[in-house]
DNA sequence: CTGAAAGCGCTTACAG
DNA sequence: CTGAAAGCGCTTACAG
């Protein structure tokens, strides 16, 4: 049985073609009611599937949103290794599904060609994350595509941008350890980089210090990777350099920071205190549990579906969206040991 | 600028638009090494990019293969909220990736019609992650795609199977608690579904006690869902009811049981031994690291993309193929208190 | 080794 | 309110 086409359709119902495919995308008032019920009927009866990849070809709109996440640090090719990503896609998801499109989802790496693959199946539009290279972002914008840019702060006329308040939240989660008495508050973090989000929660972390009249020292700036390993590698050196509170810019790395501070036998928060980033779910699995700073990632990922349809379809969204993000207390922060 | 099409490097190679399209399709034999090589020319400086909705109107190959999850248990509709699909999903993406096929995500609910967009972007296999639900699985079988089932006991003539040897794992599990001295070793699990894993597991376990002569209790059997929140749930139940293990069929759950006692002040595993199933990142994060049964997830998503492939392209793989699993010995279990 | 023609299943002006 | 025709960018027999 050969698949059923719109053809059959207009046999079925007695109509031309186009009559159905009016229907079909609910043009119905270009049709009488009656025969916009024999053609539901006779789609119903026939179990009729329109064919996605003809009506891309004919309508040069694909109702595909290419969504594009970086590739893990460690270059290990793996999509959602981080569980961050994983969560926002699902909102992008769930925003593009409900609108009636689909997700295209493509990983970028150093040399990847993953842009071409989207530019390949026509992509609407595009979503990306945590794009802070140069060179990679060049390759983005060559295809002049509506464009969401979350967490990122790359600049570009054609592009627009999702993202909390980063300096600001870093700011404030230094300001919530300092109340608890801390000054050797040190930042760890993933690899600074240029246009990148943990810059700007530098920029809150000293802004915050200032303010309270404590100095910065360039020591207790611990960067590595966003990942688990790194966060037990800097739990040592959390306790050489005699940190009493540790800010972490993701709950993945807070995750191992506790992890490498059991491995010593420190206490948590007796002896150092601990503040994480993101409100992952891994964040409540955690002992102790995790204090941290939530930006409601699921509904960050919607907002991005949304606005990146809001875009595709005119609707002129603003050009930047700033969400706040806010405090979590759970039992990993406390008053600095005397 | 028009898009550039296979009609363009036609011209520009002054050739026919069939022999670009062998050349680029690497039948390389049908044109002569000159020729093939002007045409690779037009390609590189013309900046050419084969459409693929319409490659896959023309051949009838989409090169597109659908991935099905299930939607999360309380139907929340996000695909991806478990850690498991995550790296399953990324192990599938990067075998397709590494072939040159394409993923089409989509999630599975109860009244869902998320096969049918598969259907309609003309997908040419498919791969189920964790179909338990007869009324879905009926809808999937209706297409004739090529389909592999992951995780899932559904006999069917025309569908393949990746799983692990769920029962034989269960059982080694309980053993290892067994070994320890446990006799009260409960199983903490999600839903136990017909032509689920957890039915296999379970009679795994019910196996192990058997063959120690540790008579079956039904109360010991605490069945919920495959969450973090059960998990916590369950760490109570487990106290009333005096078990000395608990054996979770999931990390996730594992994870709620060590958080849960923990909020009692149970020690573990001085009080209560605990082990997971999955070896999920999770696993090393909480405290106490979690002893675990690993089942490669990531290698088991490669494998699953590979096998699929093979089914697709006239390979014949086996009907039925099943992976072993181990122990991974960490922190959560020890002997159990005299 | 190369090409002309038909067709995949839709949509889009255009005409009536 | 409805239709005939052309076209989207490819591939597939078939012919030479």
């Amino acid at each position: 049985m050969a698949r059923v086409t719109i053809k059959d359709i207009a046999i079925a119902a007695n109509v031309s073609a186009m009559t159905v495919s009016n229907v079909i995308n609910a043009r119905t008032s270009k049709a009488s009611p009656d025969t916009v019920e024999r053609i539901n009927e006779a789609i119903r009866t026939l179990g009729y599937q329109p064919n996605l990849s003809a009506r891309a070809l004919a309508s040069k709109a694909s109702r595909l949103i290419g969504v594009v996440v970086p590739f893990t640090e460690d270059q290990n090719q793996l999509l959602l290794d981080n569980p961050f990503y994983a969560e926002v896609i699902s909102g992008i998801e769930s925003a593009l599904r409900a609108r009636g499109y689909f997700m295209m989802l493509s990983g970028l790496g150093e040399t990847s060609n993953e842009v071409d693959v989207l530019a390949q199946w026509n992509v609407d539009a595009l979503i990306a994350i945590g794009i802070y290279r140069e060179g990679l972002f060049e390759r983005l914008r060559k295809r002049h595509l509506p464009t969401l840019l979350v967490d990122s702060y790359l600049t570009d006329d054609h592009v627009h941008h999702l993202r909390i308040a980063d300096d600001q939240a870093a700011r404030r989660a230094t300001e919530h350890l300092i109340a608890h008495g801390h000054r050797r508050i040190a930042l760890v973090t993933g690899a600074v980089r240029d246009g990148g989000v943990i810059e700007q929660r530098l920029a809150g972390y000293r802004l915050a210090l200032d303010a309270a009249d404590i100095p910065f020292d360039p020591d207790l700036v611990l960067a590595g990777s966003v990942t688990f390993d790194w966060g037990i590698d800097a739990a040592e050196q959390l306790i050489a350099r005699r940190a009493t509170a540790a800010f972490c810019t993701a709950d993945l790395i807070a995750a191992g920071v506790l992890s490498g501070l059991h491995q010593r036998d420190i206490d948590i928060p007796g002896d150092i205190s601990v503040l994480g980033f993101d409100n992952l779910p891994v964040s409540q699995m955690v002992y102790p549990a995790l204090s941290t700073v939530d930006q409601a990632i699921l509904d960050k990922g919607k907002l991005a579906g949304n606005l990146v349809l809001d875009l595709l379809e005119g609707r002129k969204p603003p050009r930047e969206t700033r969400l706040e993000a806010r405090i979590i207390e759970r039992q990993s922060v406390g008053p600095v040991r005397k």
